[in-house]
DNA sequence: TCGCCCATGTAATAAGTTACATGATTAA
DNA sequence: TTAATCATGTAACTTATTACATGGGCGA
């Protein structure tokens, strides 16, 4: 479970109330560990309680404002979490599953309502990476800290370009197993 | 929650029981839908209540081996599901938000150590996913069900060769930001 | 001052994981 | 005939999702 160090990560980077930091995690962070706000606030107060972080605001101040910022002994925590390694995250991806359904029922059940609309978000997903690419790392010299967020983005590129490719070679088996339409 | 179809789907491939089932996710449709054995003995009693697959024992029979194969309702409602869409899954990536704490905390935090970790996962899976390949999609005619299948597993394949790539990129950036070895 | 939106939170549900329990079969 | 293993299942726990609730500030 890696949501309250990201959580640390992203208040090390800029400290903030919960609203921004859900704000946040639905543009940069989020891509590669999406949190909802309820979450979010949920792991604050356990970080809170742990020590980690620090908020700008009295215990029960509903619907004010708080900041929040790591302390020393949660830079500490992220530092050791870091050091740690973690199996690859298993996939779960119900397309595939409709793939191989397809196959096992004969063609003709229609996966391809479901290529098509991946297709659609996939090539969003990437117009969007494209932007943040031109937007924050072109053109000039990046610092340590950038080449690696860079970095990651660079994945996200990678992986929506492939995934359209997938899309579009299954989509055109698809075709060429069921030449009429049926 | 693609469970209940990912199973409707091995079993039409070939019926079984819930132990044949819980070893065949372990190496085919579990490498896009794992499944625990738990996981499906409780999905069967669904799957069983709700008239879309049968089961060659009676009630409470524990410990005695049982055989489920699919009925006309099962593949009726798996024939609709495969129709449907649904949005690209979330990715939670702890590597990911490893590589932006390190760069959050300045370089030298250790996420090398998930890095090699992951390559060499990667590495594993991709000689497996060549194994298969070699083994049943080489040199022969394939028919449609067989050449939809071959389509799913190139997409594992290309998705380990990518994330070995990542992994090898990471890795090199790392040593060039931090050249002394700190 | 009233209505809207922002910020923070609670509660209920669902899905998956881990640990453990029990009946049947089999091989020494 | 008993120990090991196979097959099926229960239970407790964790994580994430969805729906809803409440307090405060601000503009019309």
């Amino acid at each position: 479970m890696s949501l309250p160090h990201a959580l640390l990560t992203s208040l090390l980077e800029q400290p903030c109330s919960g609203m921004d930091l859900a704000r946040r995690f639905g543009r940069s962070i989020g891509f590669f560990w999406p949190a909802t706000h309820q979450q979010i606030y949920k792991e604050l107060g356990k970080l809170e309680a742990a020590g980690w972080v620090r908020s700008s605001a009295e215990e029960g101040a509903r619907g004010r404002k708080r900041c929040y910022e790591v302390l020393p002994a949660g830079e500490q925590e992220l530092k050791r979490w870091v050091a740690e390694t973690d199996e690859p995250p298993p996939l779960r991806d119900a397309m595939m599953v409709r793939l191989r359904a397809e196959a096992a029922l004969g063609t003709g059940a229609g996966v391809e309502n479901d290529l098509l609309h991946r297709l659609a978000r996939h090539r969003t997903q990437l117009a969007l990476y494209e932007d943040i690419e031109q937007r924050d790392f072109t053109g000039r010299e990046l610092s340590a800290a950038e080449q690696l967020q860079y970095l990651i983005l660079q994945s996200g590129l990678t992986t929506e370009r492939e995934h359209i490719r997938f899309c579009e070679k299954a989509l055109a088996l698809m075709e060429a197993l069921e030449p009429a339409g049926v």
